[in-house]
DNA sequence: ATAGGCCTGGAC
DNA sequence: GTCCAGGCCTAT
């Protein structure tokens, strides 16, 4: 379940579910943790947080679930007593009397209290969250053009949860589509009015896409946040009609338009 | 800045 | 089986 929107989107889902009632079952695959089971039992969880992609489950007694999902994890949300049939690998499941939330998969989990949550490598090194409601465009703006993240490309930038979290793959294809950029440039070569347009798109596209649910169409058939270029190589560009072309860049698939990205 | 490795599931 | 992927860490 990847990116900035759609874990904040599972932890909404997961809030819901669980709401302040106690848990009434608490259980980990990882042998290290099964000690800390007894001790959350008949606790309750205060609150999902997100920082980028990594989800914080704080419990009632102080300690913080840490767990990122990688490529493959996945929240599940079901009716207590209805664990569902999966070839997925369970990893934790907690209840109470109505609910159930299971994460599959993951492998990144950990059991924190105030101190170890501090110095935790991921959480110590990740920037401002693109979802946070307080983080604006004229911060985005600054941190565009401070040392050492003027310099560099964005390709890999963007990429860099050090710089902002909760971008990914497709995020940063489709900001830089919307900011008409292309990944080799850098902050510190753009005029005023690119820094503009690239500022306004880190935010307003991952919000987009989180107001839409999220871009995974296969636990959102509906309505999901529309690529106008992730995916789309060989098609028309909505926008300028040209093709979109597909490349490597930081080892990942990159998508562009070059009509509308120069 | 880039390559490779790790982890896992899905598409083929 | 093989390859790919929306991620991230480490080594170079």
């Amino acid at each position: 379940m990847p990116e900035g929107p759609e874990i904040r989107r599972a932890a909404d889902q997961l809030a819901a579910a669980m709401g302040d009632k106690p848990l009434t079952d608490v259980w980990f695959a990882f042998p290290q943790l099964k000690t800390y089971e007894p001790a959350l039992l008949g606790e309750t969880i205060n609150a999902f947080e997100t920082r980028g992609k990594a989800l914080l489950t704080h419990f009632s007694n102080g300690l913080t679930l840490y767990s990122h999902n990688q490529l493959y994890g996945v929240w599940r949300v079901v009716p207590t007593g209805t664990e569902p049939q999966t070839n997925r690998q369970l990893r934790v499941r907690l209840a109470n009397v109505d609910q159930t939330i299971l994460l599959y998969s993951a492998s990144d989990i950990a059991l924190l209290n105030a101190d170890t949550l501090a110095a935790h490598p991921f959480l110590q090194r990740v920037g401002p969250d693109v979802l946070d409601v307080t983080l604006t465009e004229q911060t985005v703006r600054e941190r565009l053009l401070s040392a050492p993240f003027r310099r560099r490309q964005f390709s890999g930038l963007l990429l860099d949860q050090a710089f902002l979290a909760g971008l990914g793959n497709y995020l940063r294809v489709e900001i830089l589509w919307h900011a008409g950029l292309l990944a080799q440039h850098r902050a510190q070569d753009l005029s005023e009015t690119q820094l503009d347009r690239l500022s306004q798109a880190m935010l307003a596209v991952p919000r987009l896409s989180y107001k839409m649910r999220g871009s995974m169409k296969k636990y959102h058939a509906e309505a999901a946040f529309r690529f106008e270029v992730f995916h789309r190589q060989g098609k028309k560009c909505r926008r300028c009609g040209s093709i979109i072309e597909k490349g490597v860049l930081s080892s990942r698939p990159f998508y562009w338009c070059p009509g509308c990205q120069k």
